[in-house]
DNA sequence: CGATAATGATACGGTAGCGAAACAATCATT
DNA sequence: AATGATTGTTTCGCTACCGTATCATTATCG
């Protein structure tokens, strides 16, 4: 199977999937949560504030007050790393696997119109 | 051609290409923003204010902000209708189309690498 | 132990986003 | 011309984000 994808049929995706998040119920996250959210759910753990802020190219902060956000929200979970109790290890929940999925949805859905 | 994608595909697409977007020195829009833009570009005009926050699901003062940080950033720019001298005509500029030309080329290319 | 380093959170001043409501300009209707 | 409708902007009070600098906690090294 290929992905392939045409310049146009790019941005075309890029932009009916978007359209869908913003008209849909869901959580407004910002670009860099929403980066931050398919970080933790895609790269295998451990998840650290330092390695997230060094991988996004953002400051400690922002990961810290993404975290807040997301977490009042339900999508992440932190906990103390206890081997290393500088360590704050973040983590996964169901809700956030549940918004996750349901973007996956939105862009398969997309992409599948595109076909010409 | 197809872009057929799998649920695990499509969430990677997404998770690198917003990556690099974030990394990328290009100007942070909000998701309502990148999805304005794209709008104005891939659709047909004319453009207008209402219509937009039509589209969108939001509010009038939403496009008239993002219209305002994003005219700033000499990504959109707005004319009078002439004809209806009540309507504002969105309109395209250079600088927007090349913001666009780089989030497209960044998409194809993480799109590339998903070849299994 | 004591000093230094590392990690994440917090404080701060500033900027920009939000929805609701009110507003000015323009057009349409009578 | 006068009234009412339509369009986009502005104002309001509020919330959330930003980077810099600082802080508290914990670990490491001498």
């Amino acid at each position: 199977m290929s992905v392939a994808l045409s310049p146009s049929q790019a941005l075309h995706l890029w932009h009916s999937a978007t359209l869908r998040l913003v008209r849909s119920d869901a959580p407004d996250l910002t670009l860099r949560q929403l980066s931050i959210l398919l970080h933790i759910y895609l790269v295998p753990p451990p998840h650290t504030v330092r390695g997230l802020a060094s991988t996004l190219g953002v400051t400690k902060p922002v990961i810290t007050r993404a975290l807040d956000s997301m977490g009042s929200l339900g999508l992440v979970r932190r906990s103390r790393d206890e081997r290393d109790r500088r360590n704050v290890i973040i983590q996964r929940t169901v809700d956030g696997a549940l918004y996750l999925e349901k973007l996956g949805d939105i862009i398969i859905d997309e992409g599948r119109e595109l076909s010409l």
